[in-house]
DNA sequence: GCGTTTATATATCGATTTGATACTATGCAT
DNA sequence: ATGCATAGTATCAAATCGATATATAAACGC
């Protein structure tokens, strides 16, 4: 499941061009799959050449043409046989957990600072789900309702366990002030 | 933070192989950072060049030489200096949830299977976290011990979700078999 | 005894992804 | 008038992934 089959299945909901899939990787798959224009449109471009979209160049005044994928039969039997992978993979990058790694080589008001940055960028999530459940009037299948459920449930896990442990991390800091 | 940045902290622990520092990524880090090898030499020979570290060719029987790397004080300072970095991420990548965003187009049974192999992989997760939990005698820099904790409360949290949540994704599937 | 897996160790390579940037044009706000 | 947001496409170097190659040896199952 690379940025190739997830923008064909994003495609079943009707056609769209390499922009319009961009907001959604910026909404709806926000929480769990980033990628941005360097992904899209080289996956646009194999995707039309094997045949499993087609593209129709729509003109406009004064922007750019609007190039509009279309996904085609053997695109939609492509992701069928796709999807049929019963092991697909959940992956975690946290440059944020592999700093906390560090706490002890680093001053406390650092910590706490990292630690505040990353509650707020949960809040970000949290503000952007709200709005995901509100803007759409729930007439989604309900593997999306399932997947923002998921985000839901991980963000506010999250913050509790941040909210619930960070004091234990700010004590054993070895960079506290020497001079105390 | 990189997998040189990385690579560079553990270091801080003692002097360590490319093949130790593997071990490493795929025990206490292995359920927010991943690196492999095509990572991980690369990594060590540019922090030789840069000179944050320094290698020693220490020979084996029958085995290749190894090659202990040792962090030296310029590594500290730049690790330090990077640390001070108070926004690092926390990216997700899962094909398991793009997977159930078009659930709809699934047959239910392999919903399911993809549903019972993604608990499989947390109770894999899990195993891990009591092996490093008992292994270790807690004489651990309170960061280590903030991850783990971070590591146990997000897998609890999703394993809840799943379990409490995949019946509503069963029941709408599109392609049950229509002859019923 | 014989084949397979596991462990120790290094290294490389194509494919994919990231993150930033470039280009063009309209409209809105300060 | 200057900057920012929106709409739209596109590219590129750098980083990363995942698989594979090489070499030796112990351990395990049949």
């Amino acid at each position: 499941m690379d940025v190739k089959t997830v923008c064909l299945g994003m495609l079943t909901d009707g056609p769209a061009s390499g922009y319009d899939l961009k907001k959604e990787f910026e909404s709806s798959f926000a929480h769990f799959f980033a990628a941005g224009y360097g992904s899209i449109y080289p996956a646009l471009s194999a995707l039309a050449e094997d045949g499993l979209v087609n593209c129709e160049l729509v003109p406009q005044e004064g922007k750019p043409d609007r190039k509009v994928y279309r996904i085609t039969d053997t695109g939609r039997e492509f992701l069928l046989e796709a999807l049929e992978n019963t092991t697909p993979c959940h992956k975690v990058r946290s440059e944020f957990l592999a700093t906390m790694c560090f706490a002890h080589l680093m001053r406390p008001e650092v910590v706490e600072a990292v630690l505040d940055n990353r509650l707020a960028d949960i809040a970000r999530y949290q503000a952007l789900f709200r709005e995901l459940e509100t803007s759409c009037d729930h007439d989604w299948p309900a593997g999306a309702d399932f997947v923002l459920g998921f985000g839901k449930a991980i963000a506010a896990a999250m913050e509790t366990y941040i909210k619930e442990n960070r004091h234990k991390l700010a004590a054993e800091s070895v960079a506290t002030t020497a001079t105390g």
